[in-house]
RNA sequence: GGGCCGUUAGCUCAGUUUGGUAGAGCAGCUGACUCUUAAUCAGCGGGCCGCAGGUUCGAGUCCUGCACGGCCCA
C-alpha cells in the first residue's frame, strides 16, 4: 500500500470506527436471493413485483440534495438505486450521504420502478453497508488499463471492466458445455496425479519438486496422457480429464507455465474418428458460445463450418519449400535448409529442426480450423505408426487462428515398439534435448496387459477460450496469470 | 536468451525532443441541488516522477545498471 492510499484508508477507517462499528458488523436482514440480472427480468414479467432485496458494489453516486441516485453492480449486471429523504427518513438519508462510498458493498430493499428515461430503478426503503471499501476504485470511464495491475489485482479488473468479467463467465460456460457434451456421450471424468515420478506424455521441461516423507524428487505433470491410457487398459473405454499441466518454459501470448488441458481417450477409435468428432465438437461450441459457425477473431473471421481443411505434414512442406519427406528426414539436408531459413539449428535435435522448419513456413497460415495430419514418427513417440507409411504416425494437430489448439493421435499400443520409441527419446535426451520424453517402465507394463486400439486427444482449453472469446493473449483468459514477484 | 517500448496523483494520461518551482480529467474532501445517469455548479487538498548510481550549479527530463510489465524475435 502506498502512503497516499493510506490517507484514504485511514480516513474511511476512522469514520467507521467512530460511527459505523455496528453497521459494519451487521448482517443484512433480507439477504439478496437473486442476481441483479434476474431481478431485472422479473420486473419485465410483472411490473408490480413485490419489494426486492438485492446487494452489490456501489460504482457511482449522484447526489441530488434531498435524493441520491447510485448504481450497484455484481459480476454480470448493474442496477440503479434511488434513495429519497422522504422514503428512508432524515436520519438514514444523512447517514447514506455521510457514509456510503463508491466501492462499498451495499444491501438494499425497495420497490422497482422506471424513471422518466425508462431505466429500471430500485426505490430504496432500507439499506445497509455490508462491506466497506477503504480504497478509491479505478476511474469509472477508462477503468484500469495497466496490465500489471489488471493481472495482479484481477478483482479490480473485474469490478472496473465489465468486458473482462464477461470473458471469464464465458470461460466457465465453455468448460461446462464441454463437460456436458462428453458426459452425454458416456465418458467418465477422472482425476489423475499431478505429482509424477516421471515427467512424460509430452515434449516439455518439467517443474521439479520434492516429497520429504518419500525422500524423493517429483515432477509436476507436463501431461496426464500415460495415466489416462492406463485407465483405458483398466476398461475405462471413454475417459477424460480437465486439469492443469505445468511446463517450465517461457511466457508469451500463447504460453503460461501452468495451463488448463483437456485430454480424452476413446477405445476402438482411430485418429480419423477423432477428426470427425473434433469437427462436431468445435463447431458446436462456436455456435453455442458465439451464436454462429463464423467467429470474429481480431481481423479474422474464423469459419467453423465442417468439414475442416486437412493438410498432410510433408505435402504441406513440399508445397511451401519444394522439398519432400526424404529431404527432411535426411538430417544433414534438413539442418542446412534450416540455416538457409535463418533458423539457429545448432542446439536442436533433428526432429526439432524439422518441427522448426514447419513452424517457420506455416507462419500466418491455418487461420480457419485446419488439421495438420500424418506427422513424422520421430516427432511423436507415443503415436501409432501410420498404416500406409512407416516414417509417419497417425497424428494430427488442429490449428485455429494460426496456433495449435489440439493434438491427437491413434495411440501406440504395442509395448515392444513403445519401449523402442522411449529408447530413441533417451538418445535425444543424451544429445541435449531437455524436452525429450522420459522412459516410463510402468507404462510399458500397462501396455503389456493390452491397451485396446485407442485414439486420444488433448485440447488446450485456454487457447480454445481465447478464440471463442476473441482474446488475443492467454493472460486474458487466465484469472491470475503467472507473473514475476513484485520486489 | 536478444531487440524495442513502458513505469509521473487512487485511476486514465500530458510533461522527456530543447535540464530551470509537478500538470489535466475522473476519483477524493467541503458546500448547493428531490428523475440523475461520464449529473451539474462553487471551492479545496493530493506526488520517494519504478529503484540505485552517475553527469550537472540544478535531473521527471541526459547517461549506466537493476526490477517489474508489454510487444516482437529466438
Amino acid at each position: 500500500m502506498k502512503p497516499n492510499d493510506f490517507v484514504t484508508v485511514k480516513g474511511r477507517l476512522k469514520r467507521i470506527n467512530d460511527v459505523l462499528t455496528l453497521e459494519y458488523d451487521s448482517r443484512i436482514e433480507n439477504a439478496p436471493s437473486k442476481k441483479i440480472s434476474e431481478i431485472c427480468n422479473l420486473f419485465d414479467i410483472d411490473p408490480n413485483y413485490e419489494p426486492v432485496s438485492l446487494a452489490g458494489r456501489v460504482i457511482t453516486i449522484r447526489d441530488q440534495g434531498k435524493a441520491v441516485f447510485a448504481h450497484i453492480k455484481d459480476a454480470e449486471s448493474k442496477i440503479q438505486i434511488y434513495v429519497k429523504i422522504d422514503v428512508v427518513g432524515e436520519e438514514r438519508f444523512s447517514f447514506f450521504k455521510d457514509f456510503v462510498d463508491v466501492g462499498d458493498i451495499l444491501g438494499v430493499k425497495g420497490k422497482l420502478f422506471r424513471t422518466k428515461t425508462g431505466e429500471l430503478t430500485v426505490e430504496v426503503e432500507r439499506f445497509e453497508i455490508l462491506a466497506k471499501c477503504l480504497h478509491e476504485l479505478p476511474e469509472k470511464w477508462h477503468g484500469v488499463k495497466d496490465p500489471e495491475v489488471r493481472y495482479r489485482q484481477r478483482y479490480l479488473d473485474l469490478i472496473a471492466n465489465p468486458d473482462v468479467a464477461k470473458i471469464f463467465i464465458d470461460r466457465t460456460r465453455i468448460i461446462q458445455k464441454i463437460r456436458d457434451y462428453f458426459n452425454s456421450m458416456g465418458f467418465i471424468e477422472v482425476e489423475t496425479p499431478i505429482l509424477h515420478q516421471i515427467a512424460s506424455g509430452a515434449s516439455a521441461k518439467p517443474f521439479i519438486t520434492y516429497h520429504n516423507a518419500l525422500d524423493e524428487q517429483l515432477y509436476l505433470r507436463i501431461a496426464p496422457e500415460l495415466f489416462l491410457k492406463k485407465l483405458v487398459v483398466g476398461g475405462f473405454n471413454r475417459v477424460y480429464e480437465i486439469g492443469k499441466n505445468f511446463r517450465n518454459e517461457g511466457i508469451d501470448i500463447h504460453h503460461n507455465p501452468e495451463f488448463t488441458m483437456m485430454e480424452f481417450y476413446v477405445a476402438y477409435w482411430d485418429y480419423n474418428d477423432l477428426m470427425k468428432f473434433s469437427e462436431e465438437l468445435f463447431s458446436y461450441l462456436a455456435k453455442e458460445i458465439r451464436g454462429s459457425y463464423k467467429v470474429k477473431f481480431g481481423d479474422y473471421e474464423i469459419d467453423f463450418t465442417p468439414p475442416f481443411r486437412k493438410v498432410r505434414y510433408f505435402d504441406y512442406l513440399r508445397e511451401k519449400t519444394g522439398k519432400g519427406k526424404e529431404f527432411f528426414l535426411d538430417e544433414r539436408k534438413a539442418r542446412e535448409f534450416a540455416r538457409e531459413l535463418g533458423i539457429n539449428e545448432e542446439r536442436l535435435t533433428h526432429p526439432k529442426v524439422i518441427d522448426k522448419i514447419f513452424d517457420h513456413v506455416s507462419e500466418g497460415d491455418f487461420i480457419n480450423p485446419t488439421f495438420v495430419i500424418d506427422f513424422p514418427k520421430i516427432l511423436s513417440p507415443l503415436a501409432k505408426t501410420h498404416r500406409e507409411d512407416s516414417d509417419l504416425v497417425e497424428r494430427f494437430e488442429l490449428f485455429i487462428a494460426g496456433f495449435e489448439v489440439s493434438n491427437a493421435y491413434t495411440e501406440l499400443n504395442d509395448p515392444e515398439e513403445q519401449n523402442k520409441r522411449f529408447d530413441e527419446q533417451l538418445k535425444e535426451r543424451k544429445m541435449g534435448d531437455e524436452e525429450a520424453q522420459m522412459k516410463d517402465d510402468d507404462f510399458i507394463t500397462a501396455l503389456e496387459y493390452g491397451l485396446p486400439p485407442t485414439a486420444g486427444q488433448g485440447i488446450g482449453i485456454d487457447r480454445l477460450v481465447m478464440i471463442l472469446t476473441n482474446s488475443h493473449s492467454i493472460r486474458e483468459v487466465i484469472l491470475f496469470p503467472t507473473l514475476g514477484s513484485k520486489k
